[in-house]
DNA sequence: GGGACGGTTCGACGGCCGTCGAAGCGACCC
DNA sequence: GGGTCGCTTCGACGGCCGTCGAACCGTCCC
């Protein structure tokens, strides 16, 4: 039985109660610095290292450098949905647990990426317009080099002329010039969401339609019953 | 932050391999012996037992004693998914490792209980009957003293004159002093999945046709392309 | 280039926990 | 009731791993 030993190597990581504090923080699809995550678990910076060195090479995170700063993320979905397995199984559930444990979930739902969606809602929308014919494009790579943490970058993704008259009908306001694709490599859910002038556009869109409703201070962002049902109807997420 | 630590407990316990592999052995849904346990996990009985004890303390798994043996299961399907998120992490997929993953998987959808359905399916199967009005009751309690291992139980479900109809119209041969109902506690999924001579005749009519097939050695059921079509049509499963 | 800063590596200390044999306990069998 | 069997408890041994300070390495800033 070789493949147990290996389940049981996830397991150990995750026994660590700094070691989970590390991955809470970061369960959010944030990229956090290694020093915040050392305070995060109450911890000196050393050992920090070691642990932030073992949940890489047990692929529950990836790093970043940018400059002397490295940046931790959570390394896919899989290890959002293993957290909220976990935390599904711990016992007591004080108040401020599970509201920290809904928060998360709901920023791994929908959340602000600067000025546009992000996480499933951001990817959902995305992915719905090139099924649905209206974007195309997207054999562009990012580039691992320069860009800082969750930004985004010119790529080869462009509205069809369906696409146009999608935007148009939506209601979505944008000048001719102003039509350039970017998109952000969405972390937690490892696909691309729209960023650039047509991402703004979009969320400012269904803000204006109040389908959705951004927190005034954090990246939260809330889903209207209305939206509930017009989101699933124009693009099935 | 209080909740933490639990999540962490929870990792600690899937820390070491034997207890994994102890709860592998469980996670096709059935009840084993200590005794079995302890050799699956390739450990002494005093070993086995301080890990199932502490299983058992983290509300992984429960126990029933039966005589001079003691029974262990997974507490719930929420150790399944958890199982399920940890494999999907675990690096390294040797095949057979993948084989029997997706076989526990597969026995958890659908699996045979003696001569009727269980696992996800059963139990889809019989909520279905509940909720169109087919079958009615259920207030029953499952007697905790004296009946072996998943075994069915009399309770006071019966099936409405609608339901009559529905059992002819489906092709469910049953004589008619035979309309008894039974139920199993199905511990994948802690709810009810029909027995007795109904669960019996509604499993066979599904063989006839040829919406599931039984495995002729073991207690896997697989479903058949039109099974998938006509269960979903038939029992939103 | 010097100094500060972020991060990792090294080494040593300490504690927790998995392990098993032996003993204890209850249930079954003849 | 004596013997066996299944399981748990106890106690002692041993190893693994989390912890931190100190030293080291690279980047940024003036």
């Amino acid at each position: 039985m070789p493949g147990d030993a290996d389940i049981a190597a996830v397991g150990a990581l995750l026994g660590d109660e700094r070691r989970c504090r590390i991955l809470l923080a970061l369960d959010d699809g944030r990229a956090l610095p290694a020093s915040r995550l050392a305070a995060e678990a109450g911890v000196s910076a050393a050992t920090a290292s070691s642990h932030l060195g073992k949940l890489r090479e047990g692929g529950l995170v990836t790093v970043e450098t940018h400059g002397r700063h490295r940046f931790y993320r959570l390394a896919g979905p899989h290890v959002g949905r293993l957290l909220e397995a976990m935390v599904a199984l711990a016992p007591p559930r004080p108040v401020t647990s599970l509201r920290e444990g809904t928060r998360a979930r709901a920023l791994r739902r929908a959340r602000t990426c600067y000025d546009h969606l992000a996480g499933e809602l951001g990817v959902g929308i995305m992915r719905h317009l090139v099924d649905a014919g209206l974007l195309t494009g997207g054999d562009g790579h990012r580039d691992p080099a320069d860009p800082p943490v969750g930004f985004g970058q010119d790529v080869d993704y462009r509205f069809t002329a369906d696409g146009d008259t999608w935007l148009d009908d939506f209601g979505v306001r944008l000048a001719p010039g102003r039509r350039t694709i970017r998109y952000c490599v969405d972390w937690t859910e490892q696909a691309h969401h729209l960023s650039g002038a047509a991402g703004a556009g979009i969320l400012a869109r269904l803000v204006e339609l109040d389908w959705v409703r951004r927190a005034p201070k954090d990246r939260a962002v809330t889903v209207t019953d209305a939206g509930q049902e017009g989101l699933a109807r124009t693009f099935g997420v």
